[in-house]
DNA sequence: AACGTCCACAACCGCTCTCGT
DNA sequence: CACGAGAGCGGTTGTGGACGT
C-alpha cells in the first residue's frame, strides 16, 4: 500500500516546541479533544504537522504524564520487563503508569543500557557477558535457550492475543472472560497484554513446573511451540488456555481493585527495591499480594529447589540479588559505576559459580520478572 | 575565556498495523 | 479483497547544556 506523507512539510515548523505552541495545542485539546490529528494543527492555529502535534501531546503535554527522574523501582521494572519483552517500549510503558514509551526508551538507551553494560551484563540478553565465553559447558546454551524461549513466547503471545481478540470480535455474546468489562473497555493494543502476560506467567511457571522438564540444567529444553506441552507439565493451578488464564487475570484484578498505588509503583522506591532485590524467591511473593493463589505453587516449587541448592549456600549467589544490589549501590552514589568494581562484585558467585548456581540464577531472574509482571498487571486499570 | 567533547532528552523519520470504504 | 488514511511504534538524529581541557 502506498505510504502517504503525514503532511506536505511545506511551511510547517519543525524542531523544538515553543511555550506558545504548547499552549495552543493544550488549549485546543482541552476544549475540543484531539479528534483527527491531521486536521488539528489548522484548527488549533499551529504550523505543525498532525504527527508532530500527536507526539508532543502524548510525550509531553498530556496531563497524566509523570516527568522527572525515574525511581529505582521504575528502573528495575524497566530492566526486568525489557528482559521479558525486549524493545517493546509501548508494552513496557503500560506497566509504568504515567511514563511514556519514548521516555522509557530514552532512559534505557542513555542510562540503563550503559549501566548494564558496565556491569558486564549484555543489555539485550540480560545475561552476564561472560556467558558467551563459557559456551563449552552448556550454561550459555541454557541461558540462550531461556532468552530465545522468552522471545519466542513473546511473539507467540502476541499472535494468540490477536486470535483471542478476533474471536471476541466475532462473538460478543460468547461467555468468555475476554468479554468482561475490563476487556471490552480496552483498546485493541491494550487488550493484547492481559492475555499475553497472563499466559506468560503460565509459561514461566510451566518452565519451572513439576518435573522441571523445561528448565532443568542439562535437560533439553522442550519446544514451547505446543501450548499443551507446558500445560500438561504444569501444576493444576498453572493449567492454561486463553480462557482460563484470562479468567485468572480478571479474578485477581478484581481482588486488587482500588489498590492501584499499592503495587510496584510505590514511592518508597529505594527501600522497596532493596527489599525486592534482597528478597529470596519465596519472599518475592509479598509483592504480588493479589495473586498469591497463582504464584504460590511456583514459589514453593522454586523455594524447595532453592533450599536444595542452598544446602551448599553461596552468599549473594542469586542473580537478581546481586543485580539489584549492584544497581542500588550504583544508584546510591552518583549513579555512575566503575566498571571494574561492578564486574568484580557481580562475578562473585556468578560465572565462576557452579552449574546449579547458574540454574538458580536463571530461575530467580525469570521468577522476579514473573512477579513483576503480576504486580504491575494488578496496577493497570486496563486489566 | 574559548573550545571541544560528552550526555540527556525531545523530536523526527519511516515502517507497520488497524480500520473504514 | 484492495486500497488509502490515520495512528502507533521503534530507531535514529538534532540540539542544548554540562563538563573537561
Amino acid at each position: 500500500m502506498g505510504r502517504s506523507p503525514c503532511c506536505d512539510k511545506v511551511g510547517l515548523k519543525k524542531g523544538p516546541w515553543t511555550p506558545e505552541e504548547d499552549q495552543k495545542l493544550l488549549a485546543y485539546i482541552e476544549e475540543h479533544g484531539h479528534g483527527s490529528w491531521r486536521a488539528l494543527p489548522a484548527k488549533a492555529g499551529l504550523q505543525r504537522c498532525g504527527k508532530s502535534c500527536r507526539l508532543r501531546w502524548t510525550n509531553y503535554l498530556r496531563p497524566d504524564i509523570k516527568r522527572g527522574k525515574f525511581s529505582l523501582q521504575e528502573e528495575q521494572t524497566i530492566i526486568q520487563l525489557h528482559a521479558l519483552l525486549g524493545n517493546r517500549w509501548s508494552a513496557i510503558a503500560t506497566h509504568l503508569p504515567k511514563r511514556t514509551d519514548n521516555e522509557i526508551k530514552n532512559y534505557w538507551n542513555t542510562h540503563l543500557k550503559k549501566r548494564l553494560d558496565k556491569m558486564g551484563i549484555d543489555p539485550m540478553t540480560h545475561k552476564p557477558k561472560n556467558d558467551t565465553l563459557t559456551s563449552s559447558d552448556g550454561q550459555s546454551k541454557n541461558s540462550a535457550n531461556l532468552s530465545h524461549m522468552a522471545q519466542w513466547e513473546s511473539a507467540r503471545l502476541e499472535a494468540e492475543a490477536r486470535l483471542a481478540r478476533q474471536s471476541k470480535l466475532r462473538s460478543n455474546s460468547f461467555t468468555n472472560p475476554l468479554n468482561s468489562s475490563e476487556f471490552s473497555s480496552s483498546t485493541s493494543s491494550q487488550m493484547n497484554k492481559p492475555v499475553g502476560l497472563a499466559q506468560c506467567l503460565d509459561i514461566l511457571k510451566a518452565w519451572n513446573g513439576g518435573d522441571g522438564a523445561m528448565v532443568g540444567l542439562g535437560c533439553e529444553l522442550e519446544s514451547p511451540t505446543s501450548t499443551l506441552s507446558y500445560s500438561e507439565n504444569a501444576p493444576p493451578v498453572s493449567t492454561t488456555g486463553i480462557g482460563e488464564s484470562s479468567t485468572t487475570f480478571v479474578d485477581f484484578v478484581g481482588n486488587s481493585s482500588g489498590s492501584s498505588e499499592a503495587g510496584i509503583m510505590k514511592e518508597e522506591d529505594e527501600e522497596d527495591w532493596k527489599g525486592f532485590g534482597n528478597s529470596t524467591v519465596a519472599n518475592s511473593v509479598s509483592l504480588t499480594s493479589g495473586i498469591h493463589d497463582i504464584s504460590l505453587p511456583v514459589e514453593n516449587a522454586w523455594e524447595s529447589e532453592s533450599l536444595r541448592a542452598n544446602s551448599e549456600h553461596v552468599p549473594s549467589g542469586n542473580f537478581v540479588e546481586r543485580f539489584t544490589d549492584l544497581l542500588l549501590s550504583t544508584a546510591g552514589g552518583d549513579r555512575s559505576l566503575s566498571g571494574d568494581g561492578a564486574e568484580e562484585s557481580f562475578n562473585c558467585g556468578g560465572p565462576s559459580g557452579s552449574a546449579s548456581d547458574q540454574y538458580e540464577d536463571d530461575k530467580n531472574y525469570w521468577n522476579s520478572i514473573l512477579n513483576l509482571v503480576n504486580s504491575s498487571n494488578s496496577d493497570s486499570p486496563t486489566f
